[in-house]
DNA sequence: TATAATATCTCTAGTCACTAGAGGTTCAAG
DNA sequence: CTTGAACCTCTAGTGACTAGAGATATTATA
């Protein structure tokens, strides 16, 4: 049995997070006689799941819906494989959103060498002026 | 002078968030008697200047300061500069992180052909088990 | 066994950048 | 002058936490 201490130093996710998790429903406990929170081996496992899924950048939603089907080891895991996928083709997209992102305030920012005043600023004006700008974002 | 509603047809940003931008000291409007809120053309292009930092992922508060240096011509730019690059290194940063997602997604998706049952859905087990990646994340 | 230090509890509110909705008022056209 | 669209304020919700207050529990040491 693991106190809310441990577990959130075997994982690195904070405590309150941990409570966070719990009070919407991704991860249970059980409760000493003075209402405070032990885990056991399995709530470890949950945790790191949850924990890993997120760093990968799974919406707490999705890794519900992973939980869920984790917990029925008959279901098929076409759903399973359909949440990767989407969560794949959303970082894909952003990384392509980026790389324009990159490209244009690299080419704002060496525009402006910084010691000038502001009224002659590269920066400012390619703010306040979309049509300088190479792409569309 | 133009009415919120044609301010945000011109600038195609919604009409709660002109006033949510009116609401923490970004953006000021002019009151007809009735209490509506009307915009000079100076308005217009403080709104542009918010929209488009906003699309290369500003945030408001970076984009308050840039307000505030635009207001002092007179003054040194480099903090424009300065914010500008923090706001490239922090998407640089964001495309690193993200490009190692994409190769673990990539990975964990292509590894499971979704037709069997969650038990041995390599999804699943690769989310549950950090030591199944590659790299760090 | 008493005490002190540490860990935990619940609850509320704050973060960012909006978005949605209720219920009421003003404006412009006909 | 009436109608209907546009506008107003205010509150509350989103996602995924984080921070803090004030109270209680557990554990280690004397």
């Amino acid at each position: 049995m693991f106190s809310i201490g441990e577990l959130s130093k075997l994982t690195r996710v904070k405590i309150p997070t941990v409570r966070y998790y719990e009070s919407i429903g991704l991860l249970s406990s059980i409760r000493t006689e003075g209402n405070q929170r032990r885990y056991t081996q399995k709530g470890l496992e949950r945790l790191s799941f949850i924990q890993h899924a997120r760093s990968l950048g799974f919406s707490l939603e999705s890794i519900s819906s992973l939980i869920e089907l984790q917990e029925h080891p008959d279901r098929s895991c076409s759903k399973a494989t359909d949440i990767a996928n989407t969560q794949l083709h959303a970082v894909r997209e952003k990384i392509k959103k980026l790389n324009l992102l990159e490209q244009e305030l690299t080419r704002i920012s060496s525009g402006c060498s910084g010691d000038s005043v502001t009224e002659g600023c590269y920066v400012l004006s390619a703010l306040a002026d979309h049509s300088l700008c190479i792409q569309d974002h």
